[in-house]
This record gives structure tokens, sequence and C-alpha cells, in this order.
DNA sequence: TCATAAAGATTGCATTTGCAAGTATTGTAT
DNA sequence: ATACAATACTTGCAAATGCAATCTTTATGA
């Protein structure tokens, strides 16, 4: 063995070096973040993201809903049915059509965004405070360019 | 309004720029990928990935192969209950402590380690295949910075 | 040495998830 | 107008997941 090969298996360079493995330590890591500040709210993570599209579009029907966050039917049917326990987000008839309902956020639904945005920024921000700037301008440039290959 | 200003919600904003939401929707979209790979093999993620680490190194206990990927020590539990039911792996007696076993692939357990690797040389060119090799080199750069700032 | 704690692994049980089938309503084509 | 397909949403049920308790074995300290 020469003196500058590396004592590693090729199964762990080929592990270490995976895009998909890493964006999935990554994932799971910024989960588990998520999870603890959500805690506190009693809010899950489908919750969350069902809050926080609500706050950015108000009055879809569950299915328009569920189609910005890739959340299947039925998954958005129950995030709905637990919200709408915990009163922040109501179900009102579609005026057209009597097989749809839209959905709102409630004045108490209300109330607890803004403590939304608080926790992503915090926790975008740990994800990034170890990146320069140029380094982050980086990465949002190749993540849309991946993500934009992926969806169109 | 002036004339240069975007027509969309602050909420929108936050979310389509948000680094952890984009590394979600990368995250979900790979592991439907692979998962879709990996049907014919009948294999789960979590099973996936216990391979590739055995195919790294076998003989580990179960705790220690367990915590190369993060995973809890009952889902490791299971995940080698159920490879060993499919005769890839098996559970041998620790000569030095009757509380461990030692886990190691079976010959049949071998044979479907390759096929591993071209799945997963797949799904990752597949993800890469929008960037330059410039841009692929910082990606890994930033991952790599991320992910060892987040677990040292 | 003896009690107590810690480590390694497993399992019972409750919750979550996801597929597939269900209901009700609306759209489409003859 | 009628039959048939598609849409919107819900739900039953089985499998997957996760917490906490358990069992056995080994390590530690007085």
């Amino acid at each position: 063995m020469s003196k500058s090969s590396k004592t590693v298996s090729p199964a762990k360079t080929v592990r270490e070096n995976s895009f998909g493995w890493m964006t999935k330590i990554l994932c799971a890591s910024l989960d588990a973040e998520m999870r603890r500040e959500l805690k506190h709210l009693g809010l899950s993570l489908d919750q969350f993201a069902m809050l926080m599209t609500l706050a950015e579009a108000e009055g879809l029907t569950q299915t328009a809903l569920g189609s910005r966050i890739s959340m299947p039917g039925y998954a958005t049917t129950r995030t709905i049915d637990a919200l709408e326990e915990m009163r922040y987000v109501e179900r009102r008839k579609d005026e057209r059509s009597r097989r749809s309902y839209r959905i709102y956020l409630t004045d108490q639904g209300r109330t607890v965004i803004p403590g939304l945005f608080v926790i992503v920024k915090k926790v975008n921000g740990q994800l990034l405070s170890v990146l320069s700037s140029d380094e982050k301008k980086q990465l949002m440039t190749i993540y849309k360019k991946i993500v934009t290959a992926r969806f169109d």
C-alpha cells in the first residue's frame, strides 16, 4: 500500500461524500430542532407548515393548500382537523362548490403566526451561521437550481 | 406601490427563501426517489442505510452500528431483525460480552451490496446533474462546513 | 463483596402514517 | 337527460414509529 493512500474503506468514502446522505443528515438535524422549538406550542411539523402556508394565503381549498406543501389529501384533512380542534383554523363552506371547503385562520390562529416566523429565523440562522455571505449566496443559487430542475 | 415592488406576501418570501424549507423539499424528493429504487429490492431506507454501513464495517455491535447512522437502539434492533429475516445479515455472539451481538453480512447479503452502490450513484447523479463542477465543489464544501459545525 | 448504576438489547403499547376504499358532488360526453 | 368519469374530502385498517419500561449483563464505588 502506498504511503499516500488513505486507510478508509471504499464504502465509507462513498457514504461520506454522498450529497444525498449529507442532505439527509442536515434535514434530520433541522427537523429535530424544529420539533424542539415547536414543542412548547404543541405543534407538529405538518401543522407548522400548514399555518405558515395560511399566513401566505387564506381561503384556499384543502387540496390547493396541501399542494403548496406537497401534502397528500389525507394528511391535509388530518392536519386541518387538528388545527381546527385547537381553534387556530376554520373550515368555511365554499360558495361555488359543495364538495370543498375554504380554510381560514381564526383570530386565535393569527396570534401564533409571529412566533412561527421567529422560530424559522432562529433555526435558519443557526444553520447558516457558519457560512460566509458568499457561501450563503452560493448555497441559495445551488438549491434553487436543483429544486427548479426537479419540479419544472 | 412602486413599479419595482413585487406582489408577493412577506410569508411567501420567507418560506421560499428559507434554507431549511428548501433542504426539506430536496430531502423529501431524494427520499421518494430512493424508496422507488429500493422497492424492487424490498428494502426500506433504514435497511438500506444499515446495509451500506455494514459494507463499510462489519462486526460492530448493534449500538455502534446504529450510532454511525444516528439510529436509535429500538430501530436498530428492528432493522436488524428484518434484515436477518431476509438472510442478509446475522447476529453473532460477542466473545467478550454476553450482552451484545456483533453484526455481519451473510454471503447472500453481500450479493445485494453492489446494486446499492449503483443506486446511490444514480440518485446522486440525478441530483447533481444540473450543477457545474464548480458548484458541486462549492456545495460539498458548504455541506461539510454545516455538518461539521453541528456534530463537533 | 455487595449494592447500585450503567450499558446493550428487546418489547409492549399508544400514536402516527399511508394506502386503498368510501361518500358526496361536479364535470363531461353521448 | 343519463351514464360515466373525475374531483374533493374523509375514514378504516394495517403497518411503521417512538416512548418508556423491561431484561440481562457488565462496570463502578464504598
